[in-house]
DNA sequence: CGGACACTGTTACAATTCGTAAGGATTGCG
DNA sequence: CGCAATCCTTACGAATTGTAACAGTGTCCG
C-alpha cells in the first residue's frame, strides 16, 4: 500500500474528472462513482482511504450515505457541496464528516485539506497532570489545592484558580487588567472590574498575603498586577 | 467522553469573548491569550487540545507560530484568518494547520469543526473493558460491584454504573455538566438536573467519600465534575 | 395475586460559590 | 494637605449544587 487511495462521489463527470486530475498529480490514487449505488458497491471490494462525497446526487440522500460512511468505515469523509449555510455545514460535520469543501473550489485546497487529514490521525486528548511550586507553596490544579509548607491543604475554588494559573504562566511580568479580564471570559466592562478584584481579594487571603505588604500579588497601581514568586512548574 | 481544553489566540477581544463563550458552551475548556508570547508562556506547562490561532497578530508571524506548533506539540491546529485566497489557505494547510476557518465565522461551525476532529478515529465504539483499578478500589461494571481495599463487595446500580463509567473513562479532566447530561441521555435544565446530583451523590456515599473534601469526584461549581483518580482498566 | 424490595426521579431545603454594591483605604498629583 | 482616581474588603443576594425524604415504577418470590 503506497498511494492513498481517494474514492469520489459525484454526479457532475466535470468535477469528477478535476478532481481525479489535481489528486493524481498530487500523488494519490483516485476512483470515481458518479451514482451512490455503484460507490456502495464497490465498497463491498475496497476500502479508500478518503471519500469525496457530493450532497447533491441524483438517486440518494447525500447526508444519509455520510451518515452511514461514518458509522460503518473507518474513512476519512469529506463532503463537497453547494450549500453554503452554516447549519447545511454544522449538519454535515455532526452526522460525521470529517471536513466540508464549498462549491465553487479549488482543487488546490482539496489536496491540501486531504493532505492535513491524513498527515495526522484523531488524537485523543491526554490527561494532563498539572502542579506548580512556587515559595514553600504547592498549586495542585487537578485537585483545586493550595498546600503550604507546613503541608495545610487549602481547596480555591474555580474562579480563584484562573487567576492563580494566570499568574502562575507568568511570573514576574507585569498583568494588565484588560488582560486578565479575557483570561476569564469576561467582557471588559463596569461591574466586572470589581469581580476581579475580589478573585485577587480571597486568593491574597488564603496565599495568608499581608494586605500591607504583599509578598506575592503585588498591586501596580493604575497599570495590573504582578506576581513575584520563583514559580517551577512540575 | 471528556472536556478538551481549546486554546484561542486572537488579538481581537471581541472574537476571544465570542469563541470562548461558544466554546464554553458546547462543553470544552477554553484559555485566551491576546499575545503570541502570553501564549508560548502557557504553553510551556500546558499543551491544549486544540488551538485555534488567528494568523494576523501583531506581534509575531502567524503562520510560523503554527509551523513550529505542528512540529511541536501533538495538538490539533486550527487557523482563523481574515485572508481569505485560496493560495493562503493552502500554504496554511501545508504549514502544518488542520483546518482553516475564514472571517467572519460563525461559532456553530467552529465548534462543529472543533467537534469533527476530536471525534475518535476509528468507527466502532471500543469493546469495553469491564473492570477497572483506582486508588485501592476494583470496579466490576459485569457484576455492578464495587470492591475496596479490604475486599468488601458494595453493589451499585446500573445508573450509577453510567456515571462512574462516564468517570472512569477520563480521569483528571473536567467533565461538564451539559456533557454528563447528554451521555446520560437527560435533558438539561429541567429537574433532570437534579436527578444527576442524587446520582452523584450516591456515587460518593459507595465510594465513601467525606462530603466536606470529596478526594476522587471534585466539583467544580459552575463548570462540571472532575474525578481524581489513577485509573487502570482491565 | 400480593407484598417486600431495590432503583430512580422528584421535591424541598441547606450549603457553597460568586458577582455586585457600598464604603473605606491607598496612590498619584498638584 | 486636598482631591480624584484606583483599588481593597466586607456584606449581601442570586444562582448553583448537595443531600435527605418521599413517591412512582418495576422485579422477584412466595
Amino acid at each position: 500500500m503506497s498511494a492513498p487511495h481517494i474514492a469520489i462521489l459525484d454526479d457532475e463527470p466535470e468535477i469528477r474528472q478535476v478532481l481525479s486530475t489535481a489528486l493524481r498529480e498530487a500523488g494519490f490514487e483516485t476512483t470515481s462513482y458518479a451514482r451512490a449505488t455503484e460507490f456502495e458497491a464497490a465498497l463491498k471490494r475496497m476500502t479508500p482511504d478518503v471519500c469525496l462525497v457530493d450532497l447533491g446526487l441524483p438517486d440518494r440522500d447525500g447526508l444519509a450515505l455520510v451518515h452511514r460512511l461514518a458509522l460503518e468505515s473507518g474513512a476519512t469523509i469529506i463532503i463537497i457541496s453547494g450549500r453554503a449555510q452554516v447549519q447545511d455545514r454544522v449538519t454535515g460535520l455532526e452526522l460525521g464528516a470529517d471536513d466540508y469543501i464549498i462549491k465553487p473550489f479549488d482543487p488546490a485546497e482539496v489536496v491540501a485539506r486531504i493532505r492535513a487529514r491524513l498527515r495526522k490521525p484523531a488524537g485523543q486528548p491526554e490527561p494532563r497532570a498539572s502542579r506548580a511550586l512556587f515559595n514553600g507553596w504547592t498549586a495542585e490544579f487537578d485537585r483545586y489545592l493550595l498546600i503550604d509548607a507546613a503541608g495545610n491543604e487549602i481547596p480555591f475554588s474555580h474562579a480563584e484558580g484562573e487567576v492563580l494559573r494566570l499568574f502562575l504562566d507568568s511570573p514576574k511580568r507585569l498583568i494588565s487588567r484588560a488582560q486578565m479580564l479575557d483570561a476569564l471570559g469576561g467582557a471588559a466592562g463596569d461591574s466586572f472590574d470589581r469581580a476581579m478584584d475580589v478573585r485577587i481579594s480571597r486568593l491574597r487571603t488564603k496565599l495568608s498575603e499581608d494586605p500591607r505588604n504583599p509578598r506575592l500579588i503585588k498591586t501596580i497601581y493604575g497599570a495590573g498586577y504582578i506576581f513575584l514568586g520563583d514559580v517551577v512548574w512540575g
